[in-house]
DNA sequence: ATTGTGGCCTGCCCGC
DNA sequence: TGCGGGCAGGCCACAA
């Protein structure tokens, strides 16, 4: 699903959509439209301009127009970003590659011919003006030491939840939590505060590496832990019988044996 | 404030 | 072969 990696494929992606004309917005599922924004009033803020600037926070896609107006994309678990037809990554884990207009919930045509669009079969994700971007805590892709250690801080809430927690840790889902607490060897069940400094430091490097080898790799699906997050999967650094559990609200697969 | 839970959305997969 | 139930998780509302 889109976390980290996913969306800073498709702000890469969105900057070939800068410096193009806006000429028609269509937005036929209201739903998708959040914050009580309606189709004609995101027409009317974005027809005649144009995107200057393609920012991420975390899960947040940010599309500033040379209005000074922000355009905030999000993409659950289920959307896709295309521009001129082009995907920005080629295939979603729990998504659809199939090719069905019907899921395109938003599409903003260029006065080139070209056009971007928001592919979401799910509905999950959604379009806001003006997101409120100090909602979000600290990129996970440039979090320091400090950073880290300050947002943890004294929580008796499970480690992983805490990672998750997009309001003190942006960017983190579930298969990025669950690949980098494989890589740091740290079980998900931990107290996020009760981390040694030892430990803490290692968190830090490998939630920074898995961050960028993921987002190398073209996806969160895309880890070392992924082909065993199944029952019946092993351990692939001892082959110990992983272990499923629900934490943080959301299915954690990790090792018995060198999770800690 | 912090932490946990349930519901929303719907395509897909499995078993009958 | 068709059908129904369960599953996936990001996000938000809500409760304790």
């Amino acid at each position: 699903m889109p976390e980290l990696p996913e969306v800073e494929a498709y702000r890469c992606l969105a900057e070939s959509a800068l410096h193009r004309r806006v000429v028609e917005v269509d937005a036929p599922d209201e739903w998708f439209l959040k914050g009580g924004l309606t189709p004609s009033h995101l027409g009317a803020v974005l027809v005649g301009r144009a995107f200057v600037a393609a920012r991420r926070i975390g899960k947040l896609l940010l599309l500033d127009t040379d209005d000074g107006v922000t355009l905030g994309l999000r993409f659950g678990m289920t959307g896709r970003l295309l521009v001129d037809g082009t995907a920005g990554v080629d295939e979603l884990e729990y998504s659809s590659v199939r090719d069905e207009p019907a899921w395109d919930r938003v599409t903003l045509r260029f006065g080139d011919g070209g056009d971007l669009r928001i592919r979401d079969p799910r509905r999950l994700g959604g379009v806001v003006l003006a997101p409120e971007e100090n909602r979000l805590g600290v990129d996970a892709r440039t979090v320091t030491l400090g950073g880290l250690a300050t947002l943890l801080g004294a929580s008796g809430a499970p480690l992983k939840a805490r990672l998750m927690d997009q309001a003190r840790l942006a960017g983190v889902g579930n298969l990025l939590a669950d690949e980098t607490l494989f890589r740091a060897g740290l079980d998900p069940a931990r107290p996020a505060g009760g981390l040694s400094p030892a430990e803490l430091r290692r968190l830090h490097r490998t939630l920074r590496a898995t961050v960028e080898s993921l987002i190398e790799r073209g996806g969160s699906h895309l880890g070392d832990l992924q082909a065993a997050r199944r029952p019946g999967g092993s351990c692939p650094r001892d082959g110990t019988p992983l272990v499923r559990r629900t934490i943080g609200g959301r299915t954690t697969w990790s090792c018995p044996r060198h999770q800690r």
